[in-house]
DNA sequence: CATCGGAACGACACAAACGTAACTACCGGC
DNA sequence: GCCGGTAGTTACGTTTGTGTCGTTCCGATG
């Protein structure tokens, strides 16, 4: 991946990230952060509706707001997670404001490993099931509608978009990402 | 629940509704329908949300449109299943739009025994489960959200709301419901 | 026929969510 | 300092869904 200027290496090393145990996905990123437009391409979503996120306080960037124009947004790999969750939900048909219960309790509730894990929604209230046993007794136990995100494929696809990204990111060079390897070097 | 009035009694014949072998929960108001205040009035939304849903075929009045202002529409013991589907999605936060997947799906599927099954949305499809295994299955295999509607609970609020309207009207005596009661002589 | 209650109809307002596009500011290279 | 690229910012438009309210029509009743 590296290139071999150290000014425009990505950070090998991987460090305790905001949503817990690093499950390797995470690569290094997690120590920069990603920029909006960065964050548009691996989660699929516009610049548009991460900008609307941001303001409206659904999701904003956890590493740093921007500071005015030509300034920079700079999101973590958990925002990243939270923020997939959210395109999953929409793309289901859930409304962003249901979207938004769902992402308050995601904040405080992750921590443990997320690819067997399912967050759960029934209504007014969200949980995180664990194992697909912790699913089954909500599910036949529930009485209303259940919104059911399994976390698996969220984590497998952002794993995906970021390598994708660390590869086109090496083989463009030292400068496809300047303001990228800037920030880097500004002492973050 | 007869007042005694032949000219003012409920039905209480039961026939093939539209939906399937009756189960008992529809009475008899299958064969007059329901107007529009009344189904307002059990499923448990407003008359506009009603209005705009028949305006924009989301769902409408199976037994008879509104012929212009002053006349009534007349909807089936169906049409309130899909309408208080459609509430409870609502109320799960699943947008109108997905809400016309749905029962657009449901239009062509209701045929069984309601109080076992669940109808499921999975993104792009709908399917309906009629057991919890079938469920089980589903939520095993599934791998992006799922939206789980139990019918269970649908057919049986409504099976209340209408026993309870059955009661108010049996209450009310012969001019409660002038509209209705006389709708049902007029040879309906 | 006149009156009245009830139901549908039409018009407008508002909020939410996001697309589009122009503007502004920052940052780094030269 | 100048310039270009990039990202954020602002403004406006569109669509959807629903609330509010006035209007129109129908049917029953006196």
């Amino acid at each position: 991946m590296s290139t071999g200027s150290s000014r425009e290496s990505l950070p090998q090393k991987l460090s305790q990230g905001t949503l817990g145990p690093v499950d390797g996905s995470e690569s290094a990123w997690e120590e920069i952060g990603f920029r909006g437009p960065q964050v548009c391409r691996i989660v699929g979503i516009s610049y548009r509706q991460l900008d609307y996120w941001a303001r409206t306080e659904l999701l904003t960037p956890s590493l740093a707001e921007a500071q005015g124009s030509g300034t920079q947004r700079r999101y973590s790999y958990g925002d990243l997670v939270a923020l997939k969750v959210i395109k999953s939900l929409l793309d289901a048909g859930v409304a962003l404001k249901t979207a938004r219960v769902a992402i308050d309790y995601l904040r405080d509730h992750l921590g443990g490993d997320l690819a067997t894990a399912s967050l759960v929604l029934d209504g007014s209230r969200s949980v995180l099931a664990l194992t697909g046993d912790d699913i089954v007794d909500l599910v036949r136990h529930g009485q209303g509608v259940l919104n059911i995100v399994p976390l698996g494929p969220v984590v497998a696809e952002l794993a995906a978009s970021i390598h994708e990204l660390d590869v086109t990111v090496a083989a463009a060079g030292p400068k496809a990402t300047p303001a990228h390897g800037r920030k880097a070097t500004g002492g973050g």
